[in-house]
DNA sequence: GTATATTTGTTTACATGGAAACATTACAAA
DNA sequence: TTTGTAATGTTTCCATGTAAACAAATATAC
């Protein structure tokens, strides 16, 4: 007796249902992939995107607080905490109680810090033109321009 | 003796550099904002983005295999495993080994699942709505269109 | 001035998610 | 067949990130 064998969903041919339009899950997917490149092409370096966001901040603005940081990367306090320590140790960030407030940490990268940051810049910066172009550049320039609006980053312009 | 002191950083002097122009950067912080929003509006429910969705999927595309399921949505497949035994657990998904492949699981649905799916479904999908425009109608359909070919999701329509 | 509230960073305990090794089943090669 | 290889899901261990309670310093109210 023959028997009828439900069909077998293959990925592309799962229906996402209202997730097409759901802004959440396209950023949630956007972002795994474009992560997914990076650790491809960088991750042999031992760098992590995090963690060159908070050293890049500190080479750009000398003196941070660990809180600013913290708030402008949308990172918590208590675990900005615990990546500055790492740093620390790594001997890449030194930390310094301001006399005008002194439950406030500023920080600063050393001249070891600075080092790494600038010997990896390119690596870093760099890698976005390596990748598979999903977009053309004119919809890849668009779509910046939006995300910088919608996180509201709009003001000044890039390095 | 007078001192000079240096002016302190505040959150939206803060230099993000070439931060300004990275996707991963700008998708992370995007992505942060949106699920702000969404625990703000629905946290209280107990309900949680991920979750969500792999329910939606496997109520759209019932008897998913698991394995299917994940690749779909990238979730690493040790993850799925995890999640899907507390769907189980709380009764609302049922797994099937089918005679065909009896290494993979079929995903479905149960009574209860069904029926939280849909009294959920509106406080889930109307979510978008409520948000703070941060996005004109015009510019958040452009970024969503974008986004969808960004992440190889651009045929079929939504619902 | 003193009391109260807020800010800042830390600690601890927990939640979320991934990597690697594994067991089982299916497939391919000979 | 049987022997090796790949696919599927699970387990264990670890990394990443959050929540809540806390300590210290500062700001605010009276």
């Amino acid at each position: 007796m023959d028997q009828i064998i439900a069909p077998v969903i293959t990925v592309d041919q799962v229906d996402v249902g209202p997730l097409h339009g759901n802004l959440g899950f396209l950023l949630r997917m956007a972002q795994l992939q474009v992560y997914e490149d990076f650790y491809a092409d960088l991750g042999e370096y031992g760098l992590k995107p995090g963690e060159f966001s908070v050293l890049t901040l500190i080479y750009k603005n000398p003196h941070i607080r660990q809180g600013v940081l913290a708030r402008r990367l949308m990172i918590k306090r208590a675990h900005m905490t615990k990546l500055i320590r790492v740093f620390e140790d790594r001997g890449h960030v030194s930390r310094t109680i301001p006399d005008e407030d002194r439950r406030a940490v500023e920080l600063e990268l050393t001249a070891d810090g600075l080092k790494f940051v600038e010997t990896n810049w390119d690596r870093f910066y760099g890698h976005e033109k390596a990748q598979t172009p999903r977009l053309t550049p004119a919809e890849e320039k668009q779509m910046l321009g939006l995300l910088r609006k919608f996180v509201d980053l709009e003001q000044g312009d890039a390095q």
